[in-house]
DNA sequence: CTAAGTTCTCGTCACTCGTT
DNA sequence: AACGAGTGACGAGAACTTAG
């Protein structure tokens, strides 16, 4: 992360209420940070003599933690010695690491920066554009979802997929040439394209009636390609398929496959999306009594969890992300704010030094 | 020009914490 | 206890940079 790495904050006292309780972003689940970090104390020379020097610790950014880092500014008091040498009294440790030990909330602290922001700093426009800048980001459909208009589709080309999509990673594209449409999945099943096992699947039908008369927009099939864990969490010869409603909400059902020596899904049964019950579909496998089936129901358990929290995750991710990014480039606004009074304090100085001198001389 | 290296971005999973 | 929100860590792929 360049532009991070190594940069040294200096801060004069005047955010020190804030920083407070700022929380760190190392959490409790990473607790070893708190002994690899390096504080490193920077006094800023301050326009009021005789009192305890304030400065802020910032935590060396390491490769890994730059931004985490970034949050773990924390107020230090220090005092003269009498020697010159900056002693250190800040609170107790164990205080600190209880402090650091809380998640942090980027919204949060945030909030806490933006108010105590000084005056001056375009910060809500800022915000303003980014939050454009985001919207326009998430409208942006990714160019692997197919999301034409729902005019007849080429004859050449593979059913559409209408409503909200569920996005695929690239990696992970449908492979077009290998998947058919749901609408024709009554049809004879020597009809029935190959499809990889291993993948996640993206299955539309060509006609919008079709879908919309079902109930049904998109379909995610997934197969044993997300690891080892999903391998031995689906019980052979089924597949977990994810749909989503038309009104947006995702529903699962196990479906039985049936896959080739070669790997190749041969064929797969789908019942008819009416006879579907609101919700989870799952089939309840009967009699589980081997450890291993017990391994297998709850792995599958665990796969059916994890993909109904995908999407919501991935959101929140991104929204994560965003946050961090506003939260970074905040601070490095305030960095340049206080860099600027710095600078002007210093020149202060100077120039009251030399019309001190300047008046001695001529007295 | 291209291969190798680096940085950026995104999706996913695991985990913690607060709420119900 | 169950659930949802928030976030760190990790891996994969894209985008960019650099050396030969």
């Amino acid at each position: 992360m360049p532009g991070f790495g190594g940069k040294q904050l200096e801060m004069d006292g005047s955010i020190d209420d804030k920083s407070e309780d700022s929380p760190s972003s190392s959490g409790s689940s990473q607790p070893q940070n708190l002994s690899t970090v390096v504080h490193t104390i920077t006094a800023v020379p301050t326009a009021i003599p005789n009192q305890p020097v304030q400065v802020q610790s910032v935590i060396q950014p390491t490769q890994q933690s730059v931004i985490q880092a970034a949050g773990q500014i924390q107020t230090v008091q220090v005092e003269e010695d009498g020697e010159g040498h900056l002693v250190r009294t800040d609170p107790d440790i164990e205080k600190r690491r209880e402090i650091l030990s809380r998640r942090p909330s980027y919204r949060k602290i945030l909030n806490e920066l933006s108010s105590a922001e000084a005056p001056g700093i375009a910060k809500i426009e800022e915000d303003k554009e980014e939050e454009a800048a985001i919207t326009s980001i998430q409208t942006t459909i990714p160019s692997y979802v197919q999301t034409s208009e729902p005019t007849e589709p080429p004859s050449h080309q593979l059913p559409i997929i209408y409503g909200p999509p569920v996005p695929l990673p690239p990696a992970r594209m449908q492979d077009s040439s290998k998947v058919r449409g749901i609408g024709d999945a009554s049809q004879d099943s020597s009809s029935y394209k190959k499809v990889t096992a291993g993948q996640t699947i993206q299955i539309a039908a060509a006609n919008q009636n079709e879908l919309t008369t079902q109930g049904l927009q998109t379909i995610t099939m997934t197969n044993a390609g997300q690891g080892a864990v999903t391998a031995a969490a689906m019980p052979a010869g089924t597949t977990i398929v994810q749909y989503t409603q038309g009104d947006g909400s995702q529903q699962f059902v196990t479906v039985p496959v049936s896959i080739s020596p070669a790997g190749e899904v041969q064929a797969y049964q789908i019942r008819a999306p009416s006879s579907l019950p609101a919700g989870v579909v799952m089939a309840t496998p009967t009699g589980i009594t081997s450890p291993q089936q017990l391994a297998e129901e709850s792995a599958r358990k665990r796969e059916l969890r994890l993909m109904k929290n995908r999407y919501k995750n991935r959101e929140a991710a991104r929204e994560c992300r965003r946050r961090k990014k506003e939260y970074v480039k905040c601070l490095e606004t305030r960095v340049a704010v206080l860099e600027q009074q710095n600078k002007t304090l210093i020149e202060e100085l100077k120039s009251l030094k030399e019309l001190y001198c300047h008046k001695a001389e001529t007295e």
